[in-house]
RNA sequence: CGCGGGGUGGAGCAGUCUGGUGGCUCGUCGGGCUCAUAACCCGGAGGUCGUAGGUUCAAAUCCUACCCCCGCAACCA
């Protein structure tokens, strides 16, 4: 009776823009593992949500005059539209701003506090007041500014921290007895070597310089920062220190956290060592898949090529978008987008293989049985038994596969055998075997296993494919439930007493490769002019503009940066004076190519120190996509 | 010497831990079939497995050095 739990998650994502293929990505997977469970009959829960808090969100929301939430509710019911069109079944979403999650939050601050994990304490640090940096006593040469050596002076900055160091080895050991904990185990010796073994530094934990987050409820001019906000989410959708905590006495602890590989630490080292202190169970998993790429490197909004899911989905429909993405990426390294990939695995895979298989199955059955499948074949051909072994021998690899979120392995499998069945048919010929009437039960026994072999494919691609199985179920005419479970494809022959739909369609109709990748290049495009013809900032006056005083100046000398790859040194003479200037412009310029160009330099600007050398003002400069280049003066 | 990932037929990837036929998808060339969505099946051509050394009977795989690409970090006044 009781089954065994499962609890999948995905992170919970910032609304503070459109969500893109990276978020379906994520949630697609966990959504496809989710299934897959349930499937092999466990018990799952699995939850998403948004992590609404923060400085950025509370910009944004200011400088469109309206309130935070004003801001974040549209997009959070627009998330949530988007995921419902992927047919993504979640057992909860939780959004940071709700009660339940900040009335716990509190209480879990207040409990670390209590117990002395937490501690009031200062931003301490030796400040540099050229460098505006702060160092700690390891940095500093000679208790000097290791960048420009001038003197530094200790400055406190109230504001809560985390005994992160304290936790140190018990979460190396938990590395060491669970090596399954990180997932891929490149990013477990990424995590050892960067940042445990130099040292765990405790962590800021609250912020005074904004305030559209969770009090710190004996503070509260503190808000509680990201770490201990939003990773602890996992918990309490779960009721963790609520009146009712049935659901966290039962999933808890989870048993994969999918994660991006760009917030791997957050997941492994800080929300372990939070769990910790909680004196809770640790994760079983954390698994960090990679990015989605295109061509020409990360997507971003002002290089013109991202990926919208609902674009996909409107034009080509969940399944083919759910199928890409789980079987062209490989599930725990970068992968690439390309619109041509997306065209020709849709057609290739989709398409001719398996739609096809289906429609030439169903049309030979309805030529030569009038559609009906009775029995079992009562003789079965040394092809047919091929048949049969090589699908055993692949449900074994897939599930092996799928246990492992190995999905794109997992689909090559299942196609493994829609391709053998493609064979199989070459090889028995039915169309000559209908010729001769002695064949006709030989002939049968192809038909039939066909039909077997489609529902089996039917129901492994289910966790991935979600409309699909539903449309071969109903062509072959199964409607019986225990034709659909899961444990019926590991005997052969469940199938019996169908009739098939006498006019097979298309499940997938071929697409034109060429006006399909025109019409997904247009759409990546149009997010370009988008994002350039809505600049999202305030509005100034012409009084904070006159603020600026913009100088034109010739670059007497430049030098590279002895310390920083993407910097430039610049002497400029401005006419009254000679300034140094540091720019961030080594990526496009050469520095004998500046010598004696005329620029316009921001005169006015606090001068810095960077990396060790002073900059007495700005270079203005224009940038679009990858170039950038100087504003000269003739 | 900051950290990590990667360099495998035209393209995209697997194989490397546990040395011993270099595999997959697409493209390309040729053949087969006609049940099917001009789909499906078979075969061929095409690879110094980044470079140079080393270990070994044997190296894509182990060791050493170097070159190149990509992220992160630093940093962009």
């Amino acid at each position: 009776m009781n089954k065994p739990t499962f609890y999948i998650t995905t992170p919970i994502y910032y609304p503070s823009g459109r969500f893109h293929i990276g978020h379906t990505y994520t949630t697609v997977a966990g959504d496809a593992l989710a299934r897959y469970k349930n499937l092999r009959g466990y018990d799952v829960f699995y939850l998403t949500g948004t992590d609404e808090h923060g400085q950025k969100i509370q910009q944004k929301a200011e400088a469109k005059g309206i309130t935070p939430l004003e801001y974040i509710n549209p997009i959070v019911e627009e998330a949530k539209k988007v995921w419902k069109s992927l047919d993504i079944e979640y057992n909860d979403f939780i959004r940071t701003t709700e009660t339940r999650h900040t009335k716990v939050v509190q209480k879990i601050f207040q409990k670390l506090l209590d117990q002395g994990d937490i501690y009031k304490g200062e931003y301490q640090g030796w400040y540099c007041t050229p460098c505006e940096a702060f160092f700690t006593p390891t940095q500093l040469v000679d208790h000097k500014c290791p960048d420009c050596g001038n003197e530094v002076h200790l400055v406190k900055e109230e504001a809560y921290f985390f005994r992160m160091s304290k936790y140190a080895d018990r979460l190396l050991k938990y590395y060491e007895e669970n090596v399954d904990f990180i997932e891929p185990a490149s990013r477990k010796n990424e995590m050892i070597n960067n940042f445990i073994k130099p040292g765990l530094e405790d962590l800021c934990v609250s912020r005074t310089s904004f305030d559209w987050g969770i009090k710190v409820p004996s503070d509260p001019k503190h808000v509680v920062y990201v770490w201990i906000d939003a990773l602890s989410n996992y918990i309490t959708a779960l009721g963790y220190l609520s009146d009712d905590d049935s659901l966290f006495k039962k999933y808890w602890p989870a048993d994969v956290h999918l994660v991006g590989k760009e917030i791997v630490r957050f997941h492994t080292i800080y929300w372990p060592i939070m769990l910790m202190a909680l004196n809770l169970p640790l994760p079983k998993k954390v698994f960090a898949h990679g990015w989605i790429l295109t061509k020409d490197g990360r997507m971003s909004k002002t290089k013109g090529n991202v990926i919208y899911p609902d674009v996909l989905i409107n034009r080509y429909g969940i399944d083919a978008v759910r199928y890409f993405l789980l079987r062209e990426l490989p599930f725990g390294s970068d992968g690439l987008f390309t619109p041509e990939a997306f065209v020709e695995r849709i057609n290739y895979d989709l398409a001719n293989d398996l739609g096809n298989l289906l429609n030439r199955s169903i049309s030979m059955l309805n030529k030569y049985f009038e559609g009906k499948i009775t029995t079992e074949p009562s003789k079965i051909s040394n092809l047919d038994k091929e048949l049969r072994d090589f699908i055993t021998d692949k449900i074994v690899n897939y599930e092996e596969a799928m246990d492992k979120l190995k999905f794109s392995v997992a689909l090559q499998e299942v196609w493994a055998i829609i391709s053998r069945a493609n064979k199989y048919i070459d090889e028995t010929t039915p169309w000559v075997l209908a010729k001769d009437e002695n064949k006709k039960e030989e002939l049968y026994s192809v038909l039939y296993h066909l039909c077997e072999t489609l529902r089996i494919v039917a129901i492994m691609i289910s966790p991935i494919l979600t409309r699909t199985p539903q449309k071969i179920f109903q062509q072959l005419g199964i409607s019986e439930e225990k034709l659909m479970e899961y444990n019926s494809i590991k005997k052969f022959g469940y199938i019996n007493n169908v009739k098939v739909i006498n006019i097979p369609e298309p499940i997938f109709p071929r697409l034109d490769i060429e006006t399909e990748i025109e019409y997904i290049r247009g759409n990546m495009l149009s997010s370009e002019k988008k994002a350039i013809s809505k600049p999202d900032l305030e509005e100034i006056t012409i009084d904070d503009f006159n603020k600026i005083d913009l100088r034109v100046g010739e670059i007497k000398f430049c030098k590279k940066h002895p310390k920083a790859d993407r910097l430039l040194v610049s002497q400029v003479d401005l006419g009254y004076e000679t300034r140094q200037i540091v720019s961030g412009i080594a990526d496009y310029y050469k520095p004998e190519d500046l010598i004696n160009k005329k620029v316009i330099v921001v005169s006015n600007l606090k001068p810095v120190v960077l990396r060790g050398e002073k900059s007495e003002g700005m270079i203005l400069a224009a940038s679009l996509e990858k170039d950038l280049t100087l504003a000269t003066v003739l």
